[in-house]
DNA sequence: AAAATATGTGCAATCGGTTTCATTGCAAAA
DNA sequence: TTTTGCAATGAAACCGATTGCACATATTTT
């Protein structure tokens, strides 16, 4: 509880005014170099440091960067993260992160909590469930950068952040159909989400494409928990010999599918051939390794801030409505080898 | 850019006192609840946001508790993390999260960043590599409330939230004693950190007490990633049949370890028995299953997070040498199950 | 009925930088 | 020598909420 030192003291201290002080400490280009380097060395002496509220109330600008996304424990998101995380730093810029534990309710809290806490920006993946977006015109209105990134909403005209996700679903359902997949059961999350829509959207492209008549029972929406992997495998345990391939939207319910088919004794890939999306470390280390969707989160993250902060800081125009598409690819693996694994069983 | 509304339009428009206003939005007691309501009511109407700089400056708090940890993107800190944020967010605080990357350099820089913000407490878990910490002391000096977690230093009377890591190093190897090991090697990280320092104590200790004489190359101090984990696998190839037990202290780099032995056509747990570190969920998707060491992660970062308000809040007066444990526990599965396992070779 | 005590509001200072608009001093131009 | 121009610095008004103290009513006590 030491008094701070303010540039007032520094200001008394060399009989100069607080605003030379001010000037000085901000590079301005007015203050002589002597002056600078004198004010520099004795607010080094003092142990100054700049009070960021002042500054802050007085120009109406927080170096703050809001993030929400659905939860901060999982690979992708805390790797997005991550990515973010390193180029705000670098930029000088802070950030508050917060989730949204995958409820519109809790969203609608943390926007509110952002927008009152005057962040410069904010950037969002949006919630299982949310489905109305009033919550983020406070920032629309305002004219505070909003960005959105892997789950998007098209409703404003907002700059987003996306791997094509068509494109993926419809490479891995591909894939399994070049493997010899006639029946391909999807598991997928809601679709109110862009990213499942348009995985969804990919896969059924892929069966028309083949011939394939899509049927409504061969999609199954879940919350892509591990739990809900292991209730797929009893399913499809019950439905056997229905399926001879799986296309889940997200590896870590693939993966605990996986584990559970196995124990049912239902061989991957030669019963059901399996592809899960995310590229999650966990996709390296089942056996056999799952095939999936290589997701760049580090990019994602790098990239959605990296062009926030060229935005704010005007280097770039933020066109309203751009969209940023990032290379996803597929990751082909031995749970989706069907032509070579024949033999297994 | 529209002009925000202050409590003194609210106050100009109810021909009220910014003081009265004020204090209503603050839920004073000395204010009518009549009053109250209408100016609630009014400051509603216009779309009022306290700003929060102005309330800053004025009450010389922020609201806001910093967060330093290693890196974003693990599974244990992500964890941790999802934790605190939780219960930060309950309480109306706000998280800034920075990541110092396992380097001590950015990890100052991280602290003046958090200093600089005036951030009301700061949460560490401190890098790979630091071994000064000069850039804390400052919040000492201040009376900033620190807590360190998981990765804790003893350099200050800091408040800190650990697990049991000598005991859960001793379990650990004790389990491998117990299931026939003799020649058991260590795999860890920096002795710098306590976390490993501990686990290695435990280790030795297990050792100790089973008459088990500890030799100095049967340590070996990594970085504890993947990578490491894959030349580990090419050294225990080389000095086969050296060892029959490997205690890692880190589940990534465990399973990776065990890949690369699978493929070199080393079994576990037959010819080696593997016990790691965090229960992270690879462990139970690598085959076989890993026996790890559990850790509360979610807890940890509630509890931290919760400590550390109680005592802002000064509900809880938070000792200086406070230590706070929580219970790990071993998870035994069966990449360490030699006692069964003889004849799957 | 007068005095003492509550009760509800307002005044004005304060928090610490930032910034506009002078002002001062000094050198170059007339 | 006087004027003009520019460079460096200062004075003071912000930014918006908080809060100690004063003050005016309203209520209770004597």
């Amino acid at each position: 509880m030491g008094k701070e030192t303010t540039i007032y003291d520094i200001a008394k201290e060399l009989k100069l005014s607080p605003a030379t002080v001010s000037r000085a400490l901000n590079d301005h280009p007015a203050i002589t170099l002597k002056t600078k380097s004198l004010i520099t060395t004795k607010a080094k002496e003092l142990g100054y440091r700049s009070n960021k509220f002042a500054s802050n109330l007085r120009r109406q600008k927080t170096n703050t960067i809001g993030v929400i996304v659905p939860r901060l424990n999982s690979y992708l998101m805390s790797t997005v993260l991550a990515g973010m995380e390193k180029v705000a730093n670098e930029a000088g810029y802070n950030l508050i992160i917060s989730q949204s534990l995958e409820s519109q309710k809790k969203e609608i809290v943390n926007a509110r909590t952002m927008f009152d806490g005057r962040v410069d920006a904010l950037l969002v993946s949006v919630a299982y469930d949310t489905d109305s977006y009033e919550h983020f015109e406070a920032f629309i209105n305002k004219k505070i950068p909003l960005v959105f990134f892997d789950r998007v909403i098209e409703q404003f005209d907002c700059t987003s952040i996306v791997i094509d996700n068509v494109k993926g679903g419809y490479e891995a359902t591909r894939h399994l159909i070049d493997e010899g997949c006639r029946r391909i059961m999807h598991v997928t999350g809601s679709l109110k989400r862009n990213v499942y829509a348009d995985r969804l959207r990919g896969y059924r492209l892929a069966l028309a494409e083949n011939g394939i008549a899509f049927e409504e029972d061969w999609l199954v929406v879940t919350d892509l928990s591990p739990e809900a992997g292991r209730k797929m495998a009893k399913k499809i345990q019950q439905l056997r010999p229905g399926f001879d391939g799986l296309f889940v939207a997200n590896d870590s319910c693939a993966v605990s599918c996986m584990g559970a088919l196995k124990q049912a004794g239902i061989s991957v890939p030669g019963d059901l051939a399996v592809v899960g999306f995310n590229d999650d470390p966990l996709a390296e280390v089942i056996e056999p390794q799952l095939t999936t969707v290589h997701y760049p989160g580090k990019e994602m993250g790098e990239i959605a801030m990296q062009t926030l902060i060229n935005h704010l800081n005007g280097s770039l125009n933020m066109h309203p409505a751009d969209l940023i598409v990032l290379r996803s690819e597929l990751i082909v693996r031995q749970s989706s080898r069907k032509s070579q694994a024949q033999g297994t069983l």
